[in-house]
RNA sequence: CGGGGAGUGGCGCAGCCUGGUAGCGCACCUGUUUUGGGAACAGGGGGUCGCAGGUUCGAAUCCUGUCUCCCCGACCA
């Protein structure tokens, strides 16, 4: 392809409303384009990207036996009723709904669960169909809280969702293990680095779950991982082994004490200097939202540990749950903030404690009274121990469950999400078939998604320099750059051409850079940053049928001869897969 | 949703405080020279200053409202 042949404009400058460097580069390549917040305009070049990341999940899919479909983005609220998932999606604010002229309210779907469980269930009569695995590769919509960082949240994106069905529990694990699989190739193949994790499966449900996670510092998920024993977890689901609190002091009198002002364990540990921070036990109000009530939890932690709300969440089986407002945090203590405790809670106020809190002794707690707490405060004697389990935040440096190695915290950039789905949807819907003795059993079901869009943009803060993106050569949008010299000059054209041609006939998908009046030095920036990774420069040695070959990434560039450099290309692209 | 910031040619910005005919860099167009790491010169085109009201002889600038975008937060009391 000639460069002068396509709409080609590139910015020198950062757009002023990028933050991450994926989005920033794109946007400067030409890649992106904003329409709206979280809405973008993917330009030809990320277009073909975008295509060869769906061209390797095909690929991945099809081999094992997933066949694809396209089901509509648009679905009607009726089928959201049937699974329960309606009023949670409307209320969260993530669906995207509105009413047709008739009145009938449809949504743009956000998952497909819905609509591949009811056409499955009218497909699928008998054991004798099954397994039946299928997926499409469609548009999300999600009215996303804070659309951010261009192509990495934004309220519609590219997705490929698969869903398997299965006969038993076990067969429907052996599904996820191959996906598991598949999934390694596909990422593997777009030159990511990434680990799988253990996951919390949220608002899809089901019940074990696994995310694939892209390194990468600018990530939005934080990972805790150990290399010793092969951990690793999405902190909202990490668990630890904590270390163990400090030691008591004399088994003195509960007692209160004077504390104006103190809100924050900060503030405490100023008025009470010898007291160490895992002898302060925060209590801290969340308000739980369930089917049809409201509920007030406290929840008790160690000071120099945190509540993990998705851990509390699960536990309580709450639709949702958020930190109590000032008003609710008054009148279940009495107090003003930041004077909660578990003593004389007002009540219907349901009381935890974090396992953060066992064998703390001694301890300092709000007095649920305004400037007090109390000191020196125990378990068993002062007040009996709340319902205790796992509500805390994993932190770098606790040692892993098993007690064989140590938790690092790092972050990543989910791609990739797979879930066992058990007969959650098929249940709820009435998915069935009839097993070998004609008796009726729901289907199993798996659901795996890949965020095609989401995967372009991780390729891009994994592989960059200071000048440009760096494709991997899977997934770049040409195979090579040609940047010619000097345009017009009989050789370099001559030459320009059969490299082009020749490439081109062998499957390999050239970017001619063929401007005129463009100086070598535009044309090199350019050249960086939009990051094609096999590059061939036709210049000054052109009539002897020499050129510069390197790589975008700056290993290896020297000056061959053009059939040595055309057979080195042929031979990387046929190993990439692209030729 | 809460807090902060910003809207001025396609992009990045200045001007606003202290009202008086809108400016710079990049990009773009024409011409000449130039061509291995963002060329030089000359000439040129393009902006109702987010939108709506108001104050004023006069508003990008002051006031009110509104929309949009970005960041932080939805964090422990």
């Amino acid at each position: 392809m000639r460069l002068t042949e396509q709409l080609f404009v590139t910015l020198r400058e950062d757009p002023a409303d990028a933050e991450v460097r994926s989005h920033a580069l794109m946007v400067r390549a030409g890649f992106l384009q904003k329409l709206s917040a979280g809405i973008y305009i993917y330009g030809p070049m990320l277009w073909r990207v975008l295509r060869r990341v769906e061209q390797i999940v095909r690929e991945e899919h099809d081999r094992v036996g997933y066949q694809e479909l396209l089901m509509p983005a648009l679905q009607p609220r009726e089928l959201w009723e049937e699974s329960g998932r309606w009023d949670r999606y409307v209320q969260d604010g993530i669906l995207f709904h509105f009413a047709d002229r008739k009145g009938s309210e449809v949504c743009l779907g956000p998952t497909h669960e819905e609509v591949i469980t009811t056409y499955v269930k009218r497909m699928i009569q008998s054991y004798k169909q099954l397994p039946v695995m299928l997926y499409q590769i469609q548009t999300k919509f999600r009215d996303e809280i804070r659309p951010r960082f261009g192509l990495m949240r934004g309220k519609e994106f590219i997705m490929k969702d698969a869903y398997s069905f299965d006969v038993s529990a076990d067969d429907m694990k052996a599904s996820y293990e191959k996906m598991h699989k598949v999934y390694c190739n596909v990422f593997t193949r777009c030159g990511l680095r990434f680990t799988p994790v253990e996951a919390d499966s949220g608002a899809i449900g089901g019940a074990g779950s696994e995310e694939f996670m892209v390194d990468a510092e600018t990530g939005e998920d934080a990972i805790a991982v150990c290399h010793k024993t092969g951990y690793a977890a999405n902190i909202e689901k990490a668990v630890s082994q904590i270390p163990a609190p400090d030691a008591a002091g004399d088994a003195v009198e509960m007692h209160k004490e004077p504390t104006p002002g103190a809100k924050s364990c900060e503030e405490l540990l100023a008025l009470f200097p010898n007291l160490p921070k895992t002898r302060l036990l925060k209590t801290v109000l969340y308000s739980a939202t369930y089917e049809e009530r409201e509920e007030t939890v406290a929840v008790m932690c160690r000071g120099d540990r945190e509540v993990n709300e998705i851990k509390l969440l699960n536990h309580l089986q709450a639709h949702s749950l958020e930190l109590a407002d000032e008003e609710t945090v008054r009148s279940a203590t009495g107090a003003e903030l930041g004077f909660a405790g578990p003593l004389n809670l007002a009540d219907g106020v349901r009381l935890l404690a974090d396992q953060s809190v066992s064998g703390v002794e001694g301890f300092l707690c709000g007095a649920n009274e305004t400037d007090a707490h109390y000191l020196d405060v125990w378990f068993g004697r002062d007040l009996e121990q709340p319902e205790t389990a796992d509500f805390g935040v994993v932190q770098e440096g606790d040692q892993t469950g098993d007690g064989k190695g140590v938790i690092k915290i790092t972050r990543g950039i989910e791609v990739g999400h797979i879930f066992q789905l058990g007969t959650k949807y098929s249940e709820a819907m009435d998915a069935t078939f009839a097993d070998k003795s004609q008796k009726v059993k729901p289907l199993w079901m798996g659901c795996y998604g890949i965020g095609v869009s989401r995967v372009a943009a991780a390729a891009i803060e994994q592989n960059h320099d200071e000048n440009g993106m760096i494709w991997p050569l899977s997934i770049a949008p040409y195979a090579v750059h040609l940047v010619q010299m000097k345009a017009g000059q009989e050789e370099q054209d001559v030459l320009s051409q059969e490299i082009h041609d020749t490439l081109q006939a062998q499957g390999v998908d050239v970017l001619w850079d063929d401007r005129p009046k463009v100086g070598p030095g535009a044309k090199f920036k350019d050249a960086d940053l939009v990051g094609i990774p096999l590059r061939v420069v036709v210049g000054r040695d052109a009539g002897d049928r020499r050129v510069e070959f390197g790589c975008r990434d700056g290993e290896g560039r020297e000056t061959l001869g053009v059939e040595d450099v055309l057979s080195q290309i042929l031979h990387a692209c046929q190993e990439a897969g692209r030729a």
